[in-house]
DNA sequence: GTTTACGCATCCCCG
DNA sequence: ATGCGTAAAC
């Protein structure tokens, strides 16, 4: 072996490769694919072969010799990578579960758990989601007695938005407010309070929301050189997908990653970027050439997903902003269809021929995994959700609320992670409020007295003086009985035996339904080997699928009809896409109008929909729109596909096929 | 002084 | 359907 590497001619080089890269890729995505070493930035439009490149750079350089854990993989989802990982495992006819991949917040987590001491962060600390951090911010702002002003001040939500856009945009709270919160700017003062006092907090009891993760990886990576240098060794080769949607201190993080060798591939599209609203600025991925002024620049322009009409239809979309992308998509596939603008009276009348061409198409041997639904909103698709069930129509619906989510749910995860942490206040305060006779100021004298590990040994003092004593006193056993266990499954079934009679007296009506989400994760808790890694993933990388999206398993044989929204609908792609309430009013939604950047953002959200479509598209939108303030409205077709030619987009009447 | 029950507005996209 | 503010109940 080592004799052949050290002989440099070309003869050697060429049988080095099993794989035929030249005949399987395209000359742009060989390029991409061979050039291993320094940076590279990869525009790659939808459906040019983005994934694909990737996974046979993956494979490139696992076949030239570099140890497989050497490799990072960004992605946007953990789904995502490992799905790159296993298509690159086959092309190399071996195993490339060795290399590092998952999202910046799972790295960052991974990271911060094995070097956080070096930056004073305990090992045991907890994440917070985005709930978790709302309620902090509620505990604060009732504690700064800022809840019962008679002048309104921003609700908990709001707070925390401000609070992380001004960490991801890498900016100040008072810069940030000044510029996208005028109206907020005489609050100042007190908003500047909260937010030291929600810092203090977090630091005090081991927590970390998804922006410290990002922060606290970033100022450990600059301030500890060690340590730069330690991961710089560690993973010599760096690709980061979907970088049109990073931020700021993501930008940050690649750059200090790479620092040590320059061998970083990132990829991504700057008309998909839909995340700005958490920060996202795809000026990131145009400014990657200065970031890396030895840069080279590859750009993937042929699109081998969606037929020319389709296309032509993208292409509009997004031609028709005042700025200039930085390509235009072009395919070589057969001609077909021409996407369809269909025009229904109502919204039960588009749910009915969403539905009724459904049918169709599986009688004309289209399965029904092969088609989607895609909307704007989680709730848009409430109605179709119903026509679906009517007619027997398997789905399965992604995005929007997640039963990790539900308060039944987060309770149950709550008494695992004071378990993991007992220094995890949110999680203490969530448990206690939940027992008989306790709110929120015994709540908070109880947590007064819990400090130090296994606190639940205290709790049994604080039972001493009160009438919720037996309340106390069981959930001090089941805490004792959980600790004395490791195994996850086995916490999850005690927690629950435990837990089914509170949920039945705190959800009275609907414990039933609440019941089956518990056994839902129940059997995911069973999944895990250890604790601390399944809190990690229910925080970090939760099931996507939404409440009562969980389908009986015999229906998947027959495959199930996609409903997702276009956010989590990005990367994916289908034989039919409906895209439901394209109408103005819905999509773009009315909170973006009055902003340019916003509407901005919506036309790519257009764009990333209509281009997951390979060959048939429909855009729907009913005539009759229900508003909650003017009753029926009137509707139109959605800004960015209205007045367009009929030999992009043909316009479709209903006739009522209703008996 | 605290907790809880009730009626009221509000509800996008997500790691 | 959850999250808030206010009024009754412990």
């Amino acid at each position: 072996m080592k004799r052949y590497t050290l002989r440099r001619e070309p003869a050697a080089a060429a049988t080095q490769f099993r794989i035929p890269y030249a005949d399987e890729l395209n000359p742009r995505q060989l390029e991409a694919v061979t050039a291993l070493d320094g940076p590279v930035l990869v525009i790659a439009g939808a459906g040019s072969g983005k994934t694909r490149t990737l996974v046979y750079r993956v494979a490139r350089l696992v076949e030239s010799g570099i140890p497989p854990a050497q490799i990072l993989l960004l992605t946007f989802t953990r789904k995502a990578a490992e799905e790159m990982l296993r298509r690159a495992s086959a092309l190399v006819g071996g195993s490339c579960a060795q290399i590092a991949g998952g999202t910046f917040h799972s790295f960052a987590h991974r990271t911060l758990r094995r070097h956080g001491e070096l930056v004073g962060i305990a090992s045991s600390f907890s994440i917070l989601d985005r709930g978790d951090s709302e309620d902090v911010i509620g505990l604060v702002r009732g504690e700064l007695a800022l809840d019962r002003k008679e002048r309104r001040f921003p609700r908990k939500q709001t707070l925390a938005e401000i609070f992380s856009m001004a960490v991801n945009k890498g900016t100040t709270v008072v810069d940030l407010v000044t510029a996208a919160y005028p109206h907020l700017v005489e609050e100042l003062p007190d908003l500047l309070r909260v937010y030291a006092r929600y810092t203090e907090f977090k630091e005090a009891k081991q927590l970390l929301d998804y922006d410290d993760l990002l922060v606290r990886l970033r100022n450990a990576l600059a301030e500890r050189t060690e340590l730069a240098a330690r991961l710089g060794r560690e993973y010599r080769y760096l690709m980061v997908d979907e970088y049109q949607d990073t931020n700021a201190l993501q930008a940050d993080i690649v750059r200090l990653l790479a620092a040590p060798h320059g061998n970083v591939m990132v990829v991504g599209d700057d008309a998909q970027s839909i995340y700005a609203f958490r920060g996202a600025d795809f000026r990131n991925i145009l400014a990657f050439p200065t970031l890396f002024p030895a840069a080279r620049v590859v750009t993937l322009d042929q699109n081998y997903r969606s037929t020319p009409p389709i296309l032509d239809l993208a292409n509009e979309i997004i031609n028709r902003a005042p700025h200039r992308y930085t390509k235009n998509l072009f395919s070589e596939r057969a001609p077909g269809d021409k996407p369809g603008l269909v025009r229904a009276l109502t919204e039960p009348e588009q749910s009915r021929f969403v539905a009724q061409r459904i049918l169709e198409l599986r009688e004309e041997g289209v399965p029904l995994q092969d088609i989607a639904v895609l909307f704007r909103s989680s709730f848009h698709s409430f109605d179709l959700e119903l026509e679906l069930g009517r007619r027997d129509i398997p789905f399965v619906k992604r995005g929007g609320f997640r039963f990790i989510e539900t308060a039944h749910v987060k309770d149950v995860l709550a008494h695992l992670r004071v378990v993991a942490n007992p220094a995890d206040a949110v999680s203490w305060n969530r448990i206690l409020l939940l027992l008989d006779g306790v709110g929120p100021k015994k709540a908070g004298d109880i947590l007064a007295t819990l400090a130090g590990p296994a606190p639940w040994e205290r709790l049994a003092e604080a039972r001493a003086r009160g009438q919720s004593a037996a309340a106390l006193a069981r959930l001090a056993d089941v805490l004792a009985d959980v600790s004395r266990t490791a195994d996850p499954g086995e916490q999850v079934s005690r927690v629950l035996a435990y837990y089914e009679p509170v949920l039945r007296r705190v959800y009275r009506d609907d414990h039933p339904k609440r019941t089956r989400d518990l056994e839902h994760f129940a059997s995911i808790a069973c999944r895990y080997r250890a604790t601390g890694q399944l809190l990690a993933d229910m925080a970090l990388e939760p099931p996507t699928d939404s409440v009562g999206g969980i389908l009986a398993a015999g229906d998947e044989d027959e495959g199930l009809v996609t409903l997702s929204t276009i956010h989590s609908a990005k990367g994916l792609e289908w034989h039919t896409v409906f895209v439901l309430w394209a109408a103005d009013g819905r999509f773009p939604s009315p909170y973006t109008v009055g902003d340019d950047a916003d509407l901005e953002e919506e036309r790519r959200l257009m764009y990333v929909a209509v281009t997951r479509a390979k060959d048939l598209l429909y855009l729907t939108y009913p005539i009759e729109i229900w508003d909650r303030g003017a009753g029926v409205v009137f509707g139109k077709p959605s800004r960015f596909i209205a007045d367009l030619d009929e030999e992009i987009l043909e316009p479709i009447a209903l006739v009522d096929e209703e008996p």
